[in-house]
RNA sequence: GCUCGAGUGGUGGAAUUGGUAGACACGUUGGACUUAAAAUCCAAUGGGUAGUAAUGCCCGUACGGGUUCAAGUCCCGUCUCGAGUACCA
């Protein structure tokens, strides 16, 4: 029999999917379509590990399912590849993170010596359907300049409230000129100035641009923001988790910083409702919801006023213009019960109200505030503080004085950093009030729940408890309608109003980084313009390093060509070069403000292309620097410089001449284009310069064909008629090249570069950017005019399908659903949201291998630490370690082996010499992660233990036998716990290996075997020969002892049922992507259909199919030696016929109050009355049934028979 | 603390609306083949208990209650684990 070739037949049938393009997908089609996509992964140089093709395999199997049920499937995959991973390992290494990237996708050898397999080999081996042609990546100009355009999009938008979308920012300025702000109701930062139509048409342009910054969806705003001082940027809420940042973990700071910011609150309420909509998973739209946070409540503004402040004449301002404190409150029905108000410590009105008298105290209690960090804030939630300002507000509706408080339980961060405190209603206020009871400012609290005793905590209920104590809202209650009641009086009286406060923030949009999408922004006058998007994209500048500048500017910083041309609509270089001395570009080039920095060295420029001179002759890259340098050069010419160009200029000598024009990199002095020959003045020789020179010279004549003749400035200057001659004679013997003299390159000045050249924005996007709108991007990923046509969107409309981690709920999948919802409004899509039905699939855990050691230590009593000795350890094995976990270990350990112990490493010597202030102790660890790589069945060899720890610390491991040396043993026992696979663990397992050892298709049936799709398993190779040994049953089941053995004979009714229940459960189970459960039965059918040795080809055919979605390669395999020509990918799907399950007896589980006792197998097609007369009739039932009384009979006809007995 | 989800053999996990708990695998044990190993095949395998055996009985889905003829599944309470969130007024 011909063995099951794994590699081969594997290798076949990938390479015959590229070659025919097999899933190539349509934009259209008569077929129903479906779009099934995985979220793309960022490449990392660690490559893929086994985790990250769950989630891939499941798309695969239901895209080749709809493959074959008949759809026009869309299967795409591309590569998230900006991101801070490149940019550190750049700065690390200096490799570009472009290069990076690409080798971690295509594969190579990276700048540390490290083989690369790469990302697409590695998912190419697995033998997924995607269609490689729509293939994207964010980092890739191409792609970035939608992204780029979409920004702009954002920029050219504000949001409408009363319309509910998304505008054109060029309808609110019509509506500006028309009837200034009235009748407007936009999403903005907060209550703007107001004016009319009038007023708007006499502001000055810059004017109107400020006003409309506040009003548009991405806008620049000066912030509190999350920096983060280690990785030199900032952060979204999202990006920061416990405090820390995600990535490195690193400490956070607040930080005021003018940046970018998207306004995604605008959308809170549509992002909130439309989750109903989706078939996402419950866990995903609850976070999204908590996220958003919204909660309906009222702002109530409390007056201060002199009649309860007598220090009121010192405030100043604040005074004049009726202070007052705003709150946001969630329970307005309450307000009769404000005892107190408190406002964060960093709340604005604390230094102007606090009383002299309390000064002292407002301040010591600010400064300690600020010196706690977010974390030990966050940590010491359960620690009450606080202090009295002195100040009283007035109740809006009694006008009673209510003390104000300061204390960091109320965040400067939410709502407007104050509360109304309702200690009967609240438990914090209750909490607070409780602890400062008595002292001065803090009144009895004030219960207006009739009948609720709050003397030991707060009533928080929202029910139906009549409210008392509260005048008008006397006898309602929360339910009642005590809430509205209070809102429309706080209106009434112009003291507040009805507000939905939402916890989701505005999004920052800016990154300190490098490696990410730049913005398409210049700044004119201080103010941010949008390049047209028909000059996009603007590309990333070259920067010499990866890191922010001296003075702490981002990366881009660096750049030396990182200023927009307005009028020429190109990337320029910075204009604040300042003529170097001496010849063409110097590599040391000092800048007007007198600092000399490094410029890119002209061979860095060089490699950027290769330009051909002609009459154009600057290289396009640096022709902005050139000219700039080429025209300071013409202002300062040399003596002997303008003695010759006196001579050569307008034709004097027949031949038109320029200055200073340059070709390609370099800047002669002077050239007649259309004879091709460059006239070099030089000064004193020095050697080095001469060899500058001759590479110069070289090129130019080699490269480009100009001859190059040189003088010397003394040549010149005394002798200019000689030279004039050479010249003379030399220009008349060059062929001539071009006609059209006047054709040359436009001078700078023309260009205007001095006039219309400002600077680029500096921050790039950050890493969701790209990420938020690409499942568009594949519909028409090719599409070189627009980031995608209209036609694709609308047939293929959104993702049917997404298949991703649920560490994006915050992120990723709330960003995407944003940028959405603004590309519907404006027109540009026609669906509301990304993604209609989303599975997140559970993260595949490594095994991170350790052992326990035990160590000697040494307490120092006087200082109290711990002291650790060097050498000893003894490894111990799991059971030994568990046992001594948590106790004292000296205690536990045998006497003798102590003894031995420290016999042998005389450890006794440091305890004696130190015994008067030590004492020495043993203490039990856990060692890091031992890389898995070398471990075999559970165990290490010894002689690895070496590489990874100095054998010092190694020398003995205790287990029941008692104590051996490590270097006579050959291999240890570890123990292992489950843990994220990452590349410092140790514990990442490639899907490398597994194809190569088992193939592709044994990898996906066990990934898919392990468990349920969505939840967390560890990954354990244990089970996987199992699965192999399905492939080979398989394989089996279509051959005979010689070969390939299909029958055309009928199959028998048993086999035929075996079928179709199989076709029965693979379809439901994919619908329902239960992909482990039709792994089970796949191997059911085979186990069935080899007992019953089926070799019709009416069974294996369809088998086949049903199996491909699942087992690609070698269902291709046996449907080509099945003798069919084409690919199985397009098979339609076996159609389930209920006949062939219809049995006529089935077998009953008789029962007897409850309990199973036997099994009867009966006729199926038979009355319930008959049923129970024919189970009754039985002798076993009867025996069960003797000397008992029968009291009850419950017959299910194709279920169960019970008897109730007593 | 709050919100959501989950607890089933030695292990991963089945059990679609309440209806034969433990499918399918792994592992383990025994056996066949082999000089041996690997591979392959066969058998047993939730726990306890009685019996030479066929077979029978009892207990079992985290724990305690409940509803029901019948509960892993529904309800109430408790515990444990996981995820999210964290003074959101």
């Amino acid at each position: 029999m011909l063995l099951y070739d794994h590699k081969a037949i594997e290798a076949k049938w990938q390479k015959h999917w590229a070659t025919y393009k097999t899933f190539k997908a349509v934009n259209n089609s008569d077929q129903p379509k479906f779009y099934a996509l995985d979220m793309f992964p960022y490449p990392s140089g660690a490559g893929l590990h086994v985790g990250h093709p769950l989630g891939y395999i499941a798309s695969d199997i239901v895209s080749r399912y709809k493959r074959h049920k008949g759809f026009n499937v869309l299967h795409p995959m591309g590569y998230d590849s900006f991101g801070l991973p490149a940019e550190q390992y750049a700065i690390q290494t200096g490799q570009h993170p472009a290069e990076t990237t690409k080798t971690n996708i295509e594969g190579g050898i990276d700048k540390s010596g490290n083989k690369i397999a790469g990302y697409r080999k590695q998912m190419d081996r697995i033998g997924f359907s995607f269609d490689w042609d729509r293939e994207l990546r964010t980092s890739s100009p191409d792609y970035y300049k939608y992204t780029q355009e979409i920004f702009i999009l954002l920029f050219d938008s504000w949001y409408d409230k009363d319309a509910d979308k998304a505008r054109l920012i060029s309808e609110l300025e019509s509506r500006f000129r028309e009837s200034g702000t009235n009748n407007i109701n936009a999403a903005t930062d907060e209550d703007l100035r107001e004016f009319t139509a009038a007023e708007w048409n006499a502001f000055t342009d810059q004017e109107q641009q400020e006003v409309l910054l506040d009003y548009r969806l991405t806008f620049l705003a000066n912030t509190e923001v999350n920096w983060c001082p280690a990785l030199g940027t900032v952060l979204a809420n999202d990006e920061i988790v416990n405090g820390v940042s995600e990535r490195g973990g690193h400490p956070v700071v607040r930080k005021k910083m003018r940046q970018w910011m998207m306004r995604i609150s605008a959308f809170a309420e549509r992002l909130l409702n439309d989750l109903e909509g989706l078939d996402w998973s419950e866990s995903i739209k609850e976070i999204q919801r908590n996220w958003i946070g919204k909660s309906v409540g009222a702002m109530v503004s409390f007056p201060l006023e002199s009649k309860h402040n007598e220090n009121f004449s010192l405030w100043g301002n604040a005074a004049g213009n009726g202070a007052k404190i705003d709150v946001f409150t969630t329970r307005p029905d309450t307000i009769y019960g404000v005892t107190f108000m408190t406002l964060a410590p960093e709340h604005e009105l604390v230094d102007i109200i606090t009383t002299p008298a309390q000064k002292q105290a407002i301040e010591t209690y600010k400064k300690a505030t600020a010196a706690r960090s977010e974390r030990e804030r966050m940590a010491d939630v359960k620690t009450i503080s606080g202090v009295f300002t002195g100040a009283y507000a007035t109740h809006p509706l009694s006008g009673e004085a209510v003390p104000v408080w300061i204390g960091d339980y109320v965040l400067a961060g939410y709502g407007t950093g104050a509360v109304m405190a309702v200690p009967c209603g609240d438990e914090r206020d209750h909490a607070f009030a409780a602890y400062f009871e008595g002292q001065e400012g803090m009144p009895a609290i004030k219960n207006i729940f009739d009948g609720i005793d709050i003397s030991e905590e707060a009533y928080t209920p929202k029910d139906k408890t009549p409210i008392c104590n509260s005048d008008f809202l006397n006898g309602m209650s929360y339910k009642s309608g005590a809430m509205a009641a209070a809102i429309e009086k706080l209106e009434e009286i112009g003291a507040g109003k009805g507000k939905t406060n939402y916890r989701l923030r505005d999004a920052v949009f800016s990154r300190q980084r490098y490696w990410g999408e730049p913005f398409p922004v210049y700044y004119k006058d201080g103010l941010p313009q949008m390049i047209d998007p028909k000059h996009l994209p603007v590309e990333l500048p070259e920067v010499d390093e990866y890191l922010p500048t001296e003075d702490g500017a981002p990366p881009l910083g660096r750049a030396t060509h990182w200023h927009w041309d307005e009028k020429n609509n190109c990337v320029v270089a910075n204009p604040s070069l300042t003529l170097p001395k001496g010849k063409g570009i110097s590599e040391k080039t000092s800048f007007s403000d007198g600092k000399s920095k490094d410029l890119p060295s002209v061979k860095d420029l060089r490699r950027e292309s290769n330009a051909t001179p002609g009459y154009f002759t600057a290289k396009r890259e640096i022709a902005s620097t050139l000219l700039q340098l080429a025209q300071e050069m013409r202002k300062n010419p040399t003596e002997a410089e303008a003695v010759l160009w006196k001579e050569l200029k307008g034709k004097k000598t027949g031949f038109k001449f320029t200055q200073q024009h340059p070709i390609d990199e370099f800047i002669p002095d002077f050239v007649c284009l259309s004879r091709k020959l460059i006239v070099e003045l030089d000064g004193k020789y020095h050697e080095f310069q001469v060899d500058k020179d001759d590479q110069r010279t070289l090129k130019l004549e080699q490269k480009f064909g100009y001859k190059v003749i040189r003088f010397t400035n003394e040549e010149v200057i005394n002798d200019t008629k000689a030279v004039l001659l050479k010249i003379s004679e030399e220009v008349n013997q060059r062929p001539e090249f071009f006609k059209n003299e006047d054709e040359v390159l436009p001078s700078g000045k023309d260009l205007g570069w001095d006039q219309h050249i400002y600077p680029l924005e500096l921050n790039t996007m950050p890493g969701w950017a790209g990420s938020s709108w690409y499942m568009f991007r594949y519909m028409d990923a090719n599409n070189e005019n627009e980031m995608f046509s209209k036609e694709a969107q609308e047939y293929w409309e959104n993702v049917d399908l997404y298949i991703g981690g649920s560490e994006h709920a915050t992120g990723h999948l709330l960003y995407s659903r944003f940028w959405v919802k603004l590309l519907h409004d404006l027109g540009k899509v026609t669906v509301n949201e990304p993604f209609k039905k989303m599975i997140n699939q559970g993260m595949i855990l490594g095994e991170s291998a350790f052992v326990y050691m035990i160590k000697p230590k040494l307490i120092d009593f006087e200082n109290k630490v711990k002291i650790d000795l060097n050498p000893p350890t003894i490894i111990v094995n799991e059971k030994i370690a568990k046992e001594l976990f948590g106790s004292n270990v000296l205690k536990n350990l045998h006497p003798d082996v102590i003894k031995d112990f420290e016999r042998q490493y005389n450890l006794s010597l440091a305890y004696n010499k130190h015994h008067e202030k030590f004492e020495l102790c043993y203490e039990i660890l856990k060692s890091g992660n031992i890389p898995i790589s070398n471990v075999v069945n559970g165990e290490i060899r010894t002689e690895f233990l070496k590489d990874y720890y100095t054998t010092k610390n190694f020398h003995y491991f205790l287990d029941d036998s008692g104590l051996k040396k490590i270097n006579e043993l050959k291999s240890i026992p570890l123990f292992f716990e489950p843990e994220k696979m990452s590349k410092s663990k140790y514990n990442v397992v490639s899907p490398d290996d597994i194809c190569e050892q088992y193939g592709a298709d044994t990898l996906r049936l066990y990934e898919m075997f392990l468990g349920p799709l969505e939840q967390a398993k560890p990954w354990n190779t244990a089970g996987i020969t199992g699965v192999y040994g399905f492939i080979k049953k398989l394989w089996k089941l279509y051959h005979n002892d010689v070969g390939f053995s299909v029958s055309d004979e009928k199959a028998s009714p048993d086999s035929m049922k075996t079928l179709h229940k199989t076709i029965k459960k693979v379809q439901d189970d994919i619908e329902n992507f239960s992909f482990n459960t039709s792994v089970s039965s796949f191997m059911i059918a085979v186990n069935e259909l080899t007992a019953q040795k089926c070799t019709s080809r009416e069974v294996l055919e369809p088998l086949a199919i049903l199996v491909s979605p699942y087992a690609p390669h070698i269902a291709e395999e046996l449907w080509s030696l099945l003798g069919r020509h084409e690919s199985i990918s397009d098979a339609p799907f076996p159609v389930f016929e209920e006949e062939y399950l219809v049995e006529s007896n089935k077998t009953y589980p008789i029962s007897f109050n409850g309990k199973m006792k036997f099994t009867l197998n009966l006729p199926a097609a038979i009355s319930k009355d008959e049923l129970e007369k024919m189970v009754l009739a039985n002798e076993k039932v009867q025996e069960q049934l003797e000397g008992k009384q029968l009291r009850k009979t419950i017959v299910v006809p194709g279920k169960i028979v019970n008897f109730v007995v007593g």
